[in-house]
RNA sequence: GGAGAGUUGGCCGAGUGGUCGAAGGCGCCUGACUCGAAAUCAGGUAUACGGCAACGUAUCAAAGGUUCGAAUCCUUUACUCUCCGCCA
C-alpha cells in the first residue's frame, strides 16, 4: 500500500509514477474520495467533541449532586446524529483504504520502463551452456523414461499439474532443498524457519496476495467444505509466513536486518496460466520452494537487494548451472515491488532461459499493509524496508539439473554438491 | 470435544460507569550533582488522523450493543493459560 499522505500532497506526482507501469490513476476519484472523507471527519469530530464535553459537564454536576436534567435535554439528540456520521466517516474511510489497496507500488527510478517480459534487461549472465553431442531431451522424457518422473499418477490423486517423484529424483528433489537451506544458513547468516502452510486473509493483505489476487490462492475452511468457519488460505510461497512474522511489531534498531529463510511447498491455483508449460514440472499446482526474506532499514535496502540477488546466485553457481540476471521493466514487475531481479536459467530442451527465482525490494509497500517497524534514531516508530527472494524454486532447480546434466543413455550425473546428500550417489542410471 | 481463568502503553501492573490515553513500577531520554560513572533528585517518554498553531478526535484483543457518557456493563469472535478427553 502507498502512502496516503503521497497522495494528498503530491497526487500528479503518485499518478506519474504509476503512469510508468501502465497503471492510470482515477485522479478525480481519489480527489472526490478525499473531499467527502475530510468533511465528514471535520463534522463527526466536531460533534463528538460537543458530545463530550456536554458529557463530561453531566458528570461533574451528578458528582456535585447538582440537577443535570438541562445538560441531559442539551445532549439528546446528538447521540443520533454522531452515529450516523461515524457510519459515512468509517464507510468513506474504508473506500480511500480499498482505493490504495487496489494500486500497486512505485516502482524504483532504475528499474527499466517497459510494457511487457520483451522488454526486461538482462544484467549479467553466468557460465557457458552445455555443448550435447546427442539429441536433448526435457525433463519429463528423462524423468518417465527413468521411471521416476510420473504425472499419470499424480493426475490420478489430484489432476492436471502436480508430480508424483519416485527414488532417486524424489531424493534429489529432497537433496536441492538441504543444499539450498544449508548454503543460506550457514554462510549467508540466515535464520532458519518452520512456518505454517495455512493462513488467514490478514496474512495474506499484509503480502498483497489479498484483496487482489485471490484468484491464484487455494484456500480451505475450517470445520470442513460444508462449514461456515473462517476462510484460511494455503501460502503461495513462504514470503507470505516469513515477512509476516514482523507484522504489527515494533522491532528495536538492532534487531535489523533480520534476515530469514524456510523451505517449504507453494501452493498455486494460476487461474489463467491455461494453456501455457502444459507439460512438465514447470507450472505445477505444488511445489517446493526455499525462501529468503530480509527485513531492513529503508536506507540499506538496495544494498540488500543487490545481496540477496547474490545469495540465490551462489546456489545455482554451485551446481554450476549457467543463468542470466534480468531486472525486470516496469511493465512485467510484480505488484509489491518496486525493483526485481529476476534470475533465469539455461533450459537446453526449451534452449532459453527461464525464470528460476524472483528477488525483490517492496521497499515499505508491505511494511505499510502489515505496520511493521522499527525504532528510528530519535525513538519513533518507522516502516521497515522488506525484501523476498527465492534461493531456489527447488521444482524448477530439479527439471534444470535433469536437463543440463542429462546423458546420452539417459541418465543423470548428480551434480558434485549434490553427492554428499544423495549418500555418494553420482548418476540417477537407465 | 468439555470445564474454568485471562487479554490494559516498550515491559510489569492498577483501574468494575463520569475530569482516564489511563495510577504506580521498570526501562528509555533530558537536566542537576560528579573529573567521569554509579547512586540520588527533577522533568519528559504511545500511535494515527485533522489543524499554521492552540488544540480536537480516535484507539485499553476484535466486532457489535446498552448509555448523555464505556478500559469498566451485555453479546459474539479470536488468541493465551490450567484441567479433562482424544491423538502423531
Amino acid at each position: 500500500m502507498l502512502d496516503v499522505n503521497l497522495f494528498r500532497h503530491d497526487l500528479s506526482a503518485v499518478a506519474a509514477g504509476l503512469a510508468r507501469r501502465g497503471v492510470t490513476l482515477d485522479v478525480a476519484r481519489f480527489e472526490a474520495l478525499e473531499r467527502e472523507r475530510k468533511d465528514l471527519q471535520t463534522r463527526t469530530q466536531d460533534l463528538q467533541a460537543k458530545r463530550n464535553a456536554l458529557s463530561k459537564q453531566i458528570g461533574a454536576a451528578k458528582g456535585k449532586g447538582d440537577d443535570a436534567s438541562a445538560l441531559l435535554a442539551e445532549v439528546a439528540g446528538i447521540g443520533d446524529e454522531t452515529k450516523r456520521l461515524e457510519g459515512e466517516l468509517d464507510r468513506v474511510q474504508r473506500d480511500v483504504r480499498d482505493f490504495l489497496l487496489d494500486l500497486p507500488n512505485l516502482t524504483h527510478a532504475s528499474t527499466p520502463v517497459g510494457k511487457s517480459a520483451d522488454d526486461n534487461v538482462e544484467v549479467r549472465r553466468w557460465g557457458t551452456p552445455r555443448a550435447f553431442d546427442f539429441p536433448v531431451k526435457d525433463h519429463t522424457d528423462l524423468g518417465e523414461a527413468l521411471g521416476l518422473l510420473d504425472f499419470a499418477t499424480a493426475a490420478k490423486l489430484s489432476g492436471a499439474r502436480f508430480s508424483f517423484l519416485r527414488g532417486g529424483l524424489a531424493r534429489l528433489h529432497r537433496a536441492l532443498a538441504q543444499f539450498m537451506l544449508d548454503t543460506q544458513t550457514r554462510e549467508h547468516g540466515y535464520t532458519e524457519c518452520y512456518t505454517p502452510y495455512i493462513v488467514n486473509a490478514e496474512t495474506l493483505v499484509g503480502t498483497t496476495q489479498l484483496p487482489k489476487f485471490e484468484a491464484d490462492m487455494f484456500s480451505v475452511r475450517k470445520g470442513g467444505t460444508e462449514g461456515d468457519g473462517e476462510r484460511l488460505y494455503l501460502i503461495s510461497t513462504a514470503e507470505i509466513t516469513l515477512t509476516n512474522s514482523v507484522r504489527g511489531e515494533i522491532l528495536p534498531a538492532d534487531a535489523l536486518p533480520l534476515k530469514l529463510t524456510a523451505h517449504s511447498p507453494c501452493f498455486r491455483s494460476e487461474a489463467g496460466s491455461y494453456g501455457k508449460d502444459t507439460r512438465g514440472m514447470i507450472r505445477q499446482h505444488q511445489f517446493d520452494k526455499v525462501e529468503m526474506v530480509q527485513i531492513v532499514h529503508p536506507e540499506k535496502s538496495y544494498d540488500a537487494l543487490e545481496e540477496i540477488t547474490g545469495h540465490a546466485e551462489v546456489i545455482l553457481q554451485r551446481l554450476e548451472l549457467p543463468y542470466r540476471v534480468v531486472a525486470l521493466c516496469t511493465g512485467d514487475i510484480g505488484f509489491a515491488s518496486a525493483k526485481t531481479y529476476d534470475l533465469e536459467v539455461w533450459l537446453p530442451a526449451q534452449n532459453t532461459y527461464r525464470e528460476i527465482s524472483s528477488c525483490s525490494n517492496c521497499e515499505a509497500f508491505q511494511a505499510r499493509r502489515m505496520q511493521a517497524r522499527f525504532r528510528n534514531a530519535a525513538g519513533k516508530p518507522e516502516l521497515v524496508h522488506t525484501l523476498n527472494g527465492s534461493g531456489l524454486a527447488v521444482g524448477r532447480t530439479l527439471v534444470a539439473v535433469m536437463e543440463n546434466y542429462q546423458r546420452a543413455d539417459g541418465g543423470i550425473d548428480v551434480p558434485a554438491v549434490l553427492q554428499p546428500y544423495m549418500g555418494g550417489t553420482t548418476v540417477l542410471a537407465v
